[in-house]
Parts: structure tokens; C-alpha cells; sequence
DNA sequence: AACCTAAATTTTGAATTCAAAAATAACTCG
DNA sequence: CGAGTTATTTTTGAATTCAAAATTTAGGTT
């Protein structure tokens, strides 16, 4: 989001010019708190501590939080404050469904207006991803997909696209590294298949066939994330019987 | 958005116990009354007289503008307040195909749990709009047309889609029934079409194809509502000349 | 000890207060 | 008269205060 950029500084550096509010600030210190995963899932939020860990009063705080809920990173209880939300199965595919929408449309629109040099940077993350395929460098894997999709989101020119993503994103993101992302391994061959698709889409700037591509790969996407692993099934009938 | 569906009430009718909160309260009335029009694009939000209309304090006020400059509703400039934000031409054109992309999405998700009961409401709204279409009842006819796609949305099964798209539409209505809306009158025909297609891909259930159609009137109308009318083209030319 | 009740404490929700910044009004001097 | 400068008022940003609700603790009763 737009404050998500503001420039960031530890507490006690107060001594260079303020230019942002204290409000922006406490937003999107404590967002990062929050999705950085600091505070447990479902995990009850008291204002007191929170304001002393930032080191400001709680009227900053508490309209931070008001923002955090309408943006579905916390839930507020009347009268008993503050929680952060856990997603629900049915809410984890329901915002990847949502994000793979946005994905489809990205590519859509960057068909339509993306530059030969944008389209050649993409190719080159892509031979790059392809290297930690071949590695099997997860992490390095992940960061390279994740580089490709933002350049397909810039290249759609729609910012309010890009800003209502982020913070889809930022919701989801608490769960992105957990064990359920493990899953993705297994399908590491198809997705880079799929991603060879994508890259020759672009290419032909082809573009409701690379929305086609982009939605289908984020619902495969979320049937690896959201289905349960063999190991997990294994666990489950074994504590059943 | 969550918010908007709390139970509203008058300000004077407070004998009724509240379920709702005075931070929830104050987000939804203050975002129908801007988003009603009753403040001039641009123009200038002074706390202590909303404070006043609305029989409330500073705290809750100024927390609910927080929440409405994260929807996109208000901006807000530092050390001056809040201002109810105007909408670039740019804002308005990333935000029609943005919603064009969640109704996309809306269509291909219905078709994979549509019932047939919902199918026909639908049939029923779009013969109803047929009428209206007929006798040239633009009203009727843009409700219908609403009506429609709310269904849709609604058989996408998908309450953060729909909590999105409800967000977004929040930003646009205050523009919606604008003079370049009347251009709308001069694409019915064309529209009507669009909708028979919409219907048919529909009642088959081809998800891509019905995103896509939705994508393309959405694409329409936008150029209908953003493209300047014949009659403002004159005048510019006359001013100009 | 288990259970219920009542005081004490904590926590939240919202009004109020206070300081800093901006906008406005009054004033000075050319 | 008018441009520039300085007071005055208004408005905003954020801490503090206060009341109501929830939570915890302590105290009986069986």
C-alpha cells in the first residue's frame, strides 16, 4: 500500500526531520509487526504493551488497528480489542482465487502495453529461476517467481491494481512460508512448465490466453497449498485409529 | 466492506441498545455521506463540523477518516486535514478495469457452482431489463443491469471477492451517475448484446468465455464513461478556438 | 476442594486537553 | 493603496483523562 513505502527508522533515531505522521508510521511499524508474524495466530493485541514496545500513546495505536481491520489483518471484538485474524481454509481459497484473478488481469493488461526491454528482464528472471529449479534452491527459486509476478503487475500500469493486491498479500503472507507451502516442491516440474507457457504468452503478447495461463497457475497454486500433504492424511488416520 | 452492513439508525433513535460500536457507527455514516455527494470533490473535511453533525467527538471521527483514506475515499495531507479525493481520469479508467477484472473472475467462478434456480433469477432480471431496455426506462434499466451483476457476484461464492468489489464500487459511486454516464444511453443496444452473450455462456457454464464477455463489457462501458461525449468535444474545441 | 459471589484491577472506548502547525486577521511601512 | 510582516484565531495531531466493560483476584458457603 501507499504507506507501505514511507521511509522506516528505529525509535530512538528521532533526531533527523519527521516526514511522515506518527499515524502512517504506527501503521506500518505495526503491520509489519503483525505480518512478520510477532504475535500468534488468533493472539489477543494489548494496546499498553504495543504502545511501549513503539513508544507512542495509544490514540496513533488504536487508529492503526482500525485501518489493519478493514484491511482483514486484524479483527476487533467490541470491548475486548483487538485480535489478529486467523484465516480460515475457506478464507485462504477464497484469497488465492482472488489473488489469482488479479494475477490473470495483470497479465492481461501487460499484454497490452509492455516494452520488448520489460519483457526481457522477465525472460531473464526466468532463465535465472530456471538455474534454482535446476539446484533446487527453494528460497532462491521463490524470491525469482515472486520477482516475475511483480514485474507482470508493474507492467499492467494500473496502480490501484497493484495497491489492492499488496494488501491481499500482506494478508496471506503470515501463512506464505508455512508448512503447507512445502507442498509446492512436489509440484516444482509443473509449475515450471506452466511458467514456460506464461513467458511465451507474454511474448506474443497473447493476452487473454496469459490470463487464462495465470489464473489456472494460481489455482494449482492453492490446491498445493490448501490440500493437505500425504504425510498430513498419514498423521490424521493414524491418530483416528 | 464488513462495516457497511451494521445496523443504521438515526441519531436520534439512541433508546435502542447499540450492538455496534461508535468507531463502526461513524465509518459507515460518514462514508455514506461522502459518498452521497454532500461534500464537493476536493473539498475540504473540518473535523469539528462533522464532529458536530454527526453528535459525536474528535477520537472516532478521525479514525473512521483513517479507515476511508485507506478505501481510496479520502486523502489525507499532512497538517491539513482530510479532503474527500477527486478521482483522475487515470484513477477512473485503473478503476473500471480493475472492477472489469474482479467481474471477470466472478463469472468464471459462478460457473463452477451456479444452481439452476440462480440461473434462472438471473433469466428473470435479464427479461425484466429487456423491458425496461424497451421502453427506454434508463433508470429500471441500470438497476436490472445492477441487479444482475450482483448475482453473479454473489454465485462466486467468494465474500472477499465480493468485500473488494463492494470497496472499489464505494470509491466510484460518487462519479457513477455523473453526465458521462449519460453516454451509457448511446451503447444500449450494444450492451444489450453484450448481455444476451452473458447469459448464454452462463447458462452453459463456460467459465472463460463468460469471464472473458464480462472482461470486454466492462472494457465497453468504460470507454463510454471515460471518452469524452461528442457535445463535450464541441464545446473544448469551441472554447479553444 | 469445588462452586458461586463480590471486590479490585485491568483493559477498552471515547471525550477532553494540550501543543504545534496552518489559516486568517491586523498592522506596519513604503 | 498594497505588499510584506507580525499577532490572533482556528485547526490539526497526539497525549491524557475518565467512564464503562471485561477480567482477574479474593472471599465466602456448602
Amino acid at each position: 500500500m501507499t504507506a507501505s513505502v514511507a521511509t522506516l527508522h528505529t525509535h530512538d533515531s528521532v533526531d533527523v526531520k519527521e516526514e511522515t505522521s506518527l499515524h502512517d508510521e504506527t501503521l506500518s511499524r505495526l503491520r509489519d509487526h503483525i505480518v512478520e508474524g510477532n504475535i500468534p495466530d488468533g493472539g489477543r493485541i494489548l494496546e499498553r504493551e504495543l504502545c511501549e514496545l513503539l513508544g507512542i500513546s495509544r490514540t496513533p495505536l488504536r487508529e492503526a488497528l482500525k485501518v489493519l481491520a478493514s484491511e482483514g489483518i486484524v479483527e476487533l471484538l467490541p470491548n475486548r480489542g483487538a485480535r489478529v485474524r486467523t484465516l480460515s481454509e475457506q478464507d485462504l481459497h477464497e484469497l488465492f482465487d482472488l489473488m489469482g484473478g488479479l494475477e490473470a488481469l495483470s497479465g492481461r493488461l501487460a499484454c497490452e502495453t509492455i516494452t520488448d526491454a520489460e519483457v526481457a528482464e522477465i525472460e531473464q528472471l526466468h532463465h535465472e529461476m530456471y538455474g534454482f529449479y535446476l539446484r533446487k534452491d527453494m528460497h532462491n527459486y521463490f524470491r525469482a517467481n515472486q520477482a516475475i509476478h511483480q514485474k507482470i503487475l508493474a507492467a499492467s500500469r494500473n496502480h490501484t491494481l497493484q495497491s489492492t493486491y499488496a494488501t491481499l498479500a500482506g494478508r496471506i503472507r503470515r501463512v506464505r512460508y508455512s508448512a503447507n507451502f512445502a507442498r509446492e516442491k512436489e509440484r516444482w516440474g509443473e509449475a515450471m512448465r506452466e511458467h514456460e507457457l506464461i513467458l511465451d504468452a507474454l511474448r506474443r503478447r497473447a493476452g487473454t490466453e496469459l490470463s487464462e495461463l495465470l489464473f489456472h497457475h494460481l489455482r494449482n497454486k492453492r490446491h498445493a497449498a490448501t490440500e493437505p500433504t500425504q504425510q498430513q492424511l498419514d498423521t490424521a488416520s493414524s491418530a483416528a485409529g
